[in-house]
DNA sequence: ATCTCACCTTGATTCCCGTCAATTTTGGGT
DNA sequence: ACCCAAAATTGACGGGAATCAAGGTGAGAT
């Protein structure tokens, strides 16, 4: 949503445009500051199917660049130019809703291809994609991100099972919506967010750094902000979790099992 | 849910049972009922991709049976032994929810390839599919449908594109349930169920014949039996829609789409 | 430092929908 | 035709979430 104007410094390597990102007309041409054989999210992206020489085309025809958050890598309704594999840092994926604003759909982490949906189905992009933290993203044009799939079988086969989990996610979500309450759904999605983003841990006790706003948060839910803020309110005053900011400490991680079991 | 019993008068080619459906020990032996390369539903379908001699291959290793309303295909949790084909008839893909009971997910017509998200992922069925109209379905086994998705990337990609597709469908589905009210989702719903249901159509006036009981439809909105009850009662005191068993009369179909524009 | 704006919180109120309970209707089986 | 169980409808009720409105808080900009 930000539009970032071109003041930012010059620092090295960066500067995505919100216009730039989507490969119009790069202020700052292709960035070579990382490769593919070295990137430490190599070995979680579907990529990793990809045989040596295959890798190497790849490696070749990208194009690198980091991020700062709010910068935008595409938004809902544009045509699919190719994918983007994001090497470090966190994307937010994006759907306008009737009311107007924005929901946190998913979140990408290092290791996932974003935009990876619209680009099989050959379609405009269903969602936008927001850059969150500062990030490291290649950027995979079409047709070479076509020949890679048309040539190389286990590829496909890799985003075959990726798109496959986020649909049983998704239908899950759908499930859920309908028959937990808010708190057992508040203290599911403190579960998910747990595997990514805990700062610290020992025994049962949590810190963790959530990337969200409030309203991310209850978007992802399907409540409105109020009753967000009023959910946490109820953690706290129950001892499950303790809100300050973005960060949250939950004393004991099995209460919140219990929270969602209280669901018969 | 309905087990059969084994008494069911044993009409020719007929007589799929619970158990057998699943491959395990059919009663009566995979049958030559029909043939892919006949097949009406065939350029609808993935398999299509497929050259003639790889149809070949799938015709003669298919096991087609026909089934019953009520005759389960798989159950949520059971190995995927392969996946099916429905060639003529309806089956319906349910999930069982938190609170016990089953909520239709999907519908899957003809042309449809049912389980293959189970088969793609090589996880266990994460949903059931039961028959809802008599129906004539293929098996195909999974060491089959594996050898044919390892030979030919182009089956892969075309699953690819169909499992893109539903990802943008469930993500829909939970943002209207978070962004509409009840009419408008419903009024949504026969919009979407219009395209295949329709037994009659002149102007703007609809004839559907639904393949669903209430309890259904109410939990593809993700509401309650009785509320769906009152949805449709006040349907049919605004004049939107009639409601007699499963047909439903719609006057003037772009009163729906008002509905459902009336959500801002 | 102050301004400002977006975000977050809190309260009061409304009303939609889930729940419980009682019929009524439907459809399958004998 | 009958019986029975499951499904559907209807009413009454209460709770919980959306809505509206009013502060409060914090971060970035000037």
């Amino acid at each position: 949503m930000s539009t970032r104007d071109c003041d930012t410094p010059p620092r090295p390597g960066r500067g995505a445009l919100v216009d730039n990102a989507r490969g119009d007309s790069p202020a700052r041409p292709g960035g070579r500051l990382t490769n593919c054989f070295a990137c430490q999210a190599r070995p979680r992206t579907e990529w990793c199917a990809l045989s040596e020489p295959d890798l190497k085309l790849v490696n070749d025809a990208k194009i690198d660049r980091e991020y700062a958050p709010g910068d935008v890598l595409y938004h809902q309704g544009d045509p699919c130019r190719g994918v983007f594999c994001l090497q470090s840092g966190l994307v937010g994926l994006r759907k306008v809703g009737a009311d107007g604003n924005s929901v946190l759909v998913r979140l990408a982490q290092p290791g996932d291809t974003i935009g990876y949906r619209s680009f099989l189905a050959g379609e405009e992009h269903k969602l936008s994609a927001e850059v969150l933290k500062p990030s490291l993203i290649c950027f995979i044009e079409r047709p070479v991100a076509r020949r890679m799939l048309d040539t190389k079988p286990e590829l496909g086969l890799r985003f075959l099972k990726r798109l496959a989990d986020d649909l049983d996610t998704a239908e899950d979500k759908f499930l859920q919506s309908t028959s937990f309450d808010i708190l057992a759904r508040l203290a599911h999605l403190l579960l998910v967010l747990k595997d990514r983003f805990t700062s610290e841990e020992k025994d049962g006790a949590l810190k963790l750094e959530l990337p969200l706003s409030r309203q991310d948060m209850a978007a992802m839910i399907g409540v409105r902000p109020e009753t967000m803020s009023r959910a946490i309110r109820k953690f706290e005053d129950d001892g499950i979790a303790y809100f300050s900011g973005r960060t949250v400490q939950v004393p004991d991680v099995s209460v919140l099992f219990d929270e969602i079991d209280a669901e018969t």
